[in-house]
DNA sequence: CGGACAAGCTGA
DNA sequence: CAGCTTGTCCGG
């Protein structure tokens, strides 16, 4: 360009009649209302709904996407040019997805903006592979059914492969892929790619996603990336914690992926071995015939530590002795974290408990109190009457010694920190273990009842899942595959699913509980802390507040249209303000 | 959010 | 009344 067409450009605020005109949704999560810029000329081609550009802004420069273009500005302002273009963006679709969530977890849009964007700046896009055709063999019916529904969740036993199901979906066309994990999703890539099939996996391929690939495939945040002519949306063990994202807006990438393939109109299929009541309540539940799952469950033992030796405190019972001295590769499961230290009866070992709603206690002023429903009682066990009460309270540590001594076998340890994974066939680990490892012979849950007595609304949900994950190390039956659950509570639903390889008897018992609790999903609920919390929940209408405790309120409503209709009626106070919408440990 | 500008507080 | 803090407004 030279410098005649240079002197002729548009001066700032100037405006040619037939610029184009763009309307950009600022990164600055303060500003709700979009600025409308000029496109240069010169950035003609390059600038579409969803690019990343630079504009100036109140005598500085800052981000933002281009929302629409060719609109009308308001009139009497005079427009400045954007400044730069950044690159690639979301596609305009994800834009009313991103206002969706914004809404439905009370965050701010350009949060979901940023996740729908490439991690780096895309300048270019490179050509889309050619899909020759997807080598689906004979399609498994209970998955060929799943994909032809609008939604569908399909309980996968824990040592079923979910690889055939993205293959057939990926034969109706390009398919959006959500794994809990990105390991997971890279192990499904490379065997997708070794079959000959297209795929991107995220985040780093975005722009080959973007491009055009037959399978698009990620952790959390690919329910953001781009899949031109999306045909399917798959998500894997959705009942995962993992698919929420943490800090505020708790955002869960199933029901953004749910909701995204809702409103392309394509089939959604959610797996799991054990579904969350929120995903039963979504959508159609297709099983396995019942011989089937339960032979895709291990083998489960069941120590009742109760009946075993009442006295016992510790957490080693003979079987398991047994088991880390037979020489196979087991995996021991102590969930020590938690602050909760643990109560139990010094006579008859009973474990100190709620007498309203069944939960641990813990020791406050000489007196027991629920951390549930804040209930008290006097400090004595209430099978014997005892007023001996012991602190239990053990690490893996501890129980790594414990075990090499009473097994005389070498023990490794692992924890969220453990960097490195020891080399033992042994292993005692809090649930990071079940993560780190991917197959044993065996995995044993030393404190099964801290886990299913665990003062949280999901505990029970929150168990299958580990009992889940640890399944899946072992693998089903007809392989030998081996659980040991050290537990007082044998008659517990979690142990009876596992047992009979059954998680809808964990979904009847919960349901059952939480229904007539008003917990979720029942209800839609939001916890609310920070410094303004205390102005901004009073400000709230047509929702239940109930609160303070530690500083932070619970909003409740009956579902989350309403929720979020509350949520958004009331401006936001200055300062920290946390919301969490969908809180899972309370 | 962060700059601009206006209204209020302090000090001599 | 300068010089500074604090508050409110607004951006294209």
């Amino acid at each position: 360009m030279g410098a005649h067409d240079a002197a002729r450009r548009p001066q700032v605020g100037a405006g040619h009649l037939n610029d184009r005109v763009a309307r950009v949704v600022v990164d600055e999560p303060a500003l709700e209302k979009p600025f409308d810029y000029l496109v240069p000329e010169h950035l003609g081609d390059q600038v579409r709904v969803g690019t990343l550009v630079r504009v100036p802004l109140h005598g500085r420069r800052v981000g933002g996407w281009v929302r629409e273009l060719d609109v009308e500005p308001p009139a009497r302002v005079a427009l400045k040019p954007i400044a730069k273009v950044t690159g690639w963006g979301p596609a305009p679709e994800l834009f009313d997805l991103a206002e969706w969530a914004a809404r439905r977890w009370a965050g701010r849009l350009p949060h979901f903006l940023r996740t729908a964007s490439p991690p780096a700046a895309v300048h270019g896009l490179p050509p889309a592979e050619v899909v020759t055709d997807v080598p689906v063999g004979p399609v498994d019916p209970l998955m060929g059914e799943a994909l032809r529904r609008e939604r569908s969740l399909l309980r996968l036993p824990p040592s079923a492969d979910a690889y055939p199901l993205v293959l057939a979906a990926a034969a109706l066309g390009p398919t959006l892929v959500v794994a809990p994990a990105h390991a997971t999703a890279q192990l499904l890539a490379s065997r997708l790619r070794r079959a000959g099939v297209p795929v991107a996996l995220l985040p780093r391929e975005w722009a080959r996603a973007a491009a055009g690939a037959r399978v698009v495939i990620g952790a959390r945040a690919a329910a953001w990336a781009p899949v031109p002519d999306l045909a399917a949306v798959i998500v894997l063990d959705e009942h995962e914690e993992v698919h929420q994202e943490e800090a505020s807006p708790t955002w869960n990438a199933r029901d953004v992926a749910a909701e995204r393939a809702r409103r392309a109109g394509v089939p959604c299929v959610l797996t799991s071995p054990s579904p969350s009541l929120e995903a039963l309540a979504w959508g159609e539940l297709l099983a396995p015939d019942r011989s089937t799952e339960r032979a895709a469950w291990p083998i489960v033992d069941v120590v009742d530590r109760a009946r075993e030796d009442p006295l016992r405190t510790d957490l080693y019972s003979p079987k398991l002795v047994d088991l880390v001295r037979s020489g196979k590769r087991v995996v021991c499961v102590l969930n020590r974290k938690g602050r909760a230290r643990l109560l139990a009866c010094g006579s008859c070992g009973d474990l100190a408990r709620c007498d309203r709603c069944g939960l641990t206690v813990a020791m406050d002023d000489d007196v027991l109190q629920c951390r549930a429903c804040a209930a008290t009682r006097p400090a004595v066990c209430l099978s014997c009457g005892s007023s001996k009460l012991k602190v239990r309270r053990l690490g893996t540590t501890r129980a790594r010694e414990d075990l090499e001594r009473l097994a005389g076998v070498p023990v490794g340890e692992v924890t969220g920190d453990t960097d490195a994974l020891p080399d033992a066939s042994v292993l005692v680990g809090t649930e990071a273990v079940l993560r780190r490892v991917d197959q044993a012979d065996a995995v044993a849950f030393l404190d099964l009842d801290a886990e299913l007595l665990a003062p949280r609304y999901r505990a029970a949900e929150q168990t299958m899942a580990l009992v889940a994950r640890a399944a899946r190390l072992v693998g089903g039956k007809a392989g030998g595959g081996r659980l040991l659950l050290q537990t007082r509570l044998p008659r517990h639903e979690v142990v009876l699913a596992a047992l009979h390889g059954d998680p809808a008897r964990v979904a009847a018992a919960e349901a059952a509980r939480r229904e007539p609790l008003g917990w979720p999903p029942y209800t839609a609920m939001a916890h609310v802390s920070g410094a303004p919390a205390a102005e901004y929940v009073a400000a709230l209408q047509g929702v239940q507040v109930m609160g303070p405790a530690d500083g932070a309120w619970l909003v409740r409503a009956p579902d989350h249209e309403v929720l979020a209709h509350a949520l958004a009626a009331v401006p936001r106070p200055p300062g920290r303000l946390r919301v969490a919408v969908d809180p899972l440990r309370l």
